[in-house]
DNA sequence: CCGTTGACCCTTC
DNA sequence: AGAAGGGCCAACG
């Protein structure tokens, strides 16, 4: 396991329920702001307990067919935490756009 | 060390 | 709006 996908990993158990994150996202707080392959890659290789369903396209879309075996799963485990889709079956970054850990430094 | 692959993303037609 | 190709970076053999 190396340092980048550690962190990728550390990164996704940080998004709170409810919220979401998109490939490029974790990959810029992991350290490489193209390296958005490597994190799904990690992804994919993601342990039991990460909360890889929480993770999304730029755009919002769900992830491929094969991954959580359907994206109908993929969709009912983040409706299941309160997560809103829109119309177009994307979801609302807008609302649950995860931003980052947002380092707590300023003194509350 | 080199070549190949990939749960991404952007650009082009 | 839909489809096709390339670039980028890291992991694996």
């Amino acid at each position: 396991m190396s340092d980048f996908n550690k962190r990728v990993y550390d990164l996704v158990r940080q998004i709170p329920k409810g919220m979401v994150c998109t490939y490029g996202h974790l990959a810029l707080l992991a350290g490489s702001p193209r390296a958005s392959r490597i994190v799904g890659a990690a992804m994919y290789r993601a342990p039991g307990g990460l909360p890889c369903h929480r993770v999304l396209y730029k755009d919002g879309t769900l992830c491929c067919d094969q991954a959580f075996g359907g994206k109908e799963i993929q969709r009912q485990l983040l409706e299941a935490e309160g997560v809103t889709f829109l119309p177009d079956g994307r979801v609302d970054l807008r609302r649950h756009l995860w931003a980052g850990p947002e380092s707590p430094r300023t003194n509350g």
